[in-house]
RNA sequence: GCUCACGUAGCUCAGUCGGUAGAGCACCUCCUUGGUAAGGAGGAGGUCACUGGUUCGAUUCCAGUCGUGAGCACCA
């Protein structure tokens, strides 16, 4: 006899061990026919599962939140079944469920998959779908199951099982004549199947490692139903209107050209936002006790060598030769702020010092990463450092994690995750060093009431980095701020202080950015508010826009009002229409159209309309720029 | 760097089964002085990314280079 405990605190009673399908439709045929998986005291299974013992059982539907994932593995298994039945000979390697989807890495028989093949795959894997293929589920030992992929070719698959412990049986499931190692569960048949379509096509290197093959991907979605499908698809398209490298052209905020890979041109609306954020995080350094400091731009090669970034990035740097010397373009600012630091004898009575940096740094990155301004080869960093004794790392972490938060409010951002990259190999220093360098970075978001997840290997190579993450417009995670501590640098260049002892000792140097890179930030901005600029950040804030010549000269004169308080205002006296006007600044999304007839004019006044168009009347300039002012406390 | 795709006017794109190209918007000129998302007419604008090859002839076909895009790998 075996009882079923259900969600409902209800229990059912079995002669037999049931199968969660045969528990579903003791329940009623109507949620049988739902049925898309189960759950075995909390663990996901097939519907044809036997449950074999007393447990609380949960049937899987449509509404349940583990259904999508069901759904999606399963549909990655239909998509390698189409592809093999059309292109046999194709060996299969793994199929994961990914956010939105799932994809399935193939190695192919001859050329890669390309985006005209998978119109046909799509239609087979509908097929497919018709056909309602049940899956079944049979464990076999590891050595079996090598054996038995071995015999159909499956030499990837097989290489995956050999590298699982001998001792484990494993779970393979079959629908019609396709077999494949997993985990499972599945959905009961593939008629479940209905509401997906293939994305893309991609190179993707077996395991991860880029010394091994490339396989051939395939990038599917996978919904409920076509409804789910639909609006995902809706949301791709309006993520790429937000893009920023078609808003930067749209607006004429910057433009990138063949002979600069990777290096932005800014122009003169993108600097005037650019200088927005850096006369903000300028005020930061300052409120947060950083001297601000300015290094040279290429430093002779020695000085890498000795702070170890020759050694672990010299294929990324770029270098320059005069009279016999080599020099290296910085590619970071560190180096460069311990000589400020060794500029002077420092006292233990000095510290902390505080330098920060708006640091131009090149770096020759992959061709491959290049990514408008998200990746660039030449790029800005709010760079600070902070030398100062052990005991003094967790106030300094504690405060700029405080510091950093804001800005990230400031600028809209409510939505951060915190990530501990611990340390990575290779590595300068020894395990007791890092030890050290790790819980000090734990202690300090301990005592700021911070949540963070660790990642272990990610780290620098001269210490441990607390990462802040911001999510963008189309679910691309960035890393932004960053807070690292480092025990290796200031001693390898030299860096040292006078103690309370009279006795020289090395400084603790941590790294800090708020938001990293300008240009990567400024990227993260463009998409995060669709180009529509709050107005302490927009380029122009406002445009004033005469209906005739005839008001001209008050339209010039109102301009000039706004620009000698501060504000960023251009006139458009052009001979057009006003509703043309109107048009073109709202698509240039200038936050406030003034329009001027004869009426405002003889009043000494302004209408005002939103780029959003709505009407706020007529008022008076000053009224205007009061509200304006109000507007823009950030700036 | 790797795989695949792409590169035509300032922008967004069409086109040339091999005979040096076209639209809309933008730009220039003229008309129009019009009250809240495109007034009208005319004009100018391109070594079809670059370099080689095949060909009587290449923007079109082939190869290479550069750049861009999507992924992978990388990201101090």
């Amino acid at each position: 006899m075996i009882t079923i405990t259900l969600p409902d605190g209800s229990q059912r009673q079995f002669e037999q061990p049931p199968t969660i399908a045969a528990i579903a439709a003791s329940i009623g045929a109507g949620l049988a026919k739902a049925a898309l998986a189960g759950k075995i005291d909390g663990r996901l299974v097939d519907t044809s599962r036997v449950v074999e013992h007393d447990a609380a059982v949960e049937i899987v539907t449509e509404k349940s939140a583990e259904a999508l994932e069901v759904i999606r593995h399963s549909t990655a298994h239909l998509l390698a079944q189409a592809v093999q039945r059309l292109h046999p000979g194709t060996q299969v390697t793994i199929g994961p469920v990914i956010e939105d989807g799932f994809f399935y890495d193939f190695a192919p028989k001859g050329e890669p998959f390309k985006p005209e093949d998978l119109p046909a795959i799509e239609a087979e894997m509908r097929k497919i779908a018709q056909e309602a293929l049940p899956l079944s589920r049979q464990l076999k030992s590891r050595d079996e199951a090598v054996a038995f992929f071995r015999g159909i070719g499956e030499d990837y698959k097989a290489e995956i099982i050999e590298s699982i412990p001998a001792n484990e049986d494993l779970s393979l499931y079959t629908q019609g004549e396709f077999t494949d190692l997993c985990r499972g569960p599945h959905v009961p048949d593939t008629g479940r199947l209905k509401a997906f379509k293939l994305m893309k096509t991609a190179g993707a290197y077996w395991r991860g490692d880029s010394n091994n093959a490339m396989l051939s991907r395939i990038y599917g979605t996978a919904w409920l139903n076509d409804k789910d499908l639909k609006a995902y698809l809706t949301r791709i398209e309006e993520a790429e209107k937000r893009d920023h490298r078609k808003l930067g052209k749209q607006l004429d905020l910057f433009h990138m050209q063949e002979e600069a890979p990777g290096m932005a041109f800014w122009h003169p609306k993108g600097w005037a936002l650019w200088q927005q954020v850096e006369q903000y995080m300028r005020r930061v350094y300052v409120a947060s006790g950083y001297a601000e400091v300015r290094c040279p731009a290429i430093l002779d090669v020695s000085l890498w060598k000795k702070s170890g970034h020759w050694d672990n990035y010299k294929d990324n740097m770029f270098f320059t030769e005069s009279e016999k010397r080599t020099y290296a373009v910085k590619p970071m600012n560190c180096p460069g702020h311990i000589q400020i630091f060794k500029s002077d004898l420092r006292s233990y009575r000095d510290l902390p010092i505080r330098i920060g940096e708006f640091g131009g740094c090149t770096r020759n990155e992959p061709s491959g990463a290049l990514h408008g301004l998200l990746r660039v080869r030449s790029f800005t960093q709010d760079d600070g450092h902070v030398f100062c004794t052990e005991d003094q790392i967790e106030a300094e972490v504690v405060a700029f994690h405080e510091q950093a938060l804001k800005v990230y409010a400031d600028f809209g951002f409510e939505d951060v995750e915190l990530m501990l990259a611990l340390r990575p190999t290779p590595r300068l220093g020894d395990d007791a060093i890092w030890d050290k360098a790790e819980d000090a970075l734990r202690a300090a978001l301990r005592k700021a009431g911070a949540q963070w997840t660790e990642l272990p290997g990610e780290g620098a190579f001269y210490g441990p980095k607390i990462e802040y993450h911001l999510r963008d417009a189309i679910g691309r995670d960035w890393q932004l701020g960053t807070m690292q501590v480092d025990f290796s640098m200031p001693g390898r260049l030299g860096a040292e202080y006078v103690g309370e002892d009279s006795a020289r000792h090395t400084p603790v140097m941590l790294h800090r950015a708020i938001v990293g890179s300008m240009e990567r930030f400024l990227g993260i901005l463009i998409e995060h508010h669709s180009g529509a600029f709050p107005p302490w950040l927009a380029p122009v804030q406002a445009v004033v826009m005469n209906i005739t010549d005839a008001q001209a000269g008050f339209a010039r004169e109102a301009t000039q009002a706004l620009v000698a308080q501060g504000f960023r205002v251009e006139a458009d006296l052009r001979n057009e229409k006003i509703g043309y006007k109107i048009r073109e600044h709202t698509l240039a999304k200038v936050p406030y159209l003034l329009v001027v007839g004869d009426r405002e004019r003889d009043a000494g006044a302004v209408a005002v309309r939103t780029r959003a168009g709505e009407d706020l009347g007529s008022m008076p300039i000053a009224d205007f720029a009061q509200r304006l002012k109000s507007e823009t406390r950030l700036a």
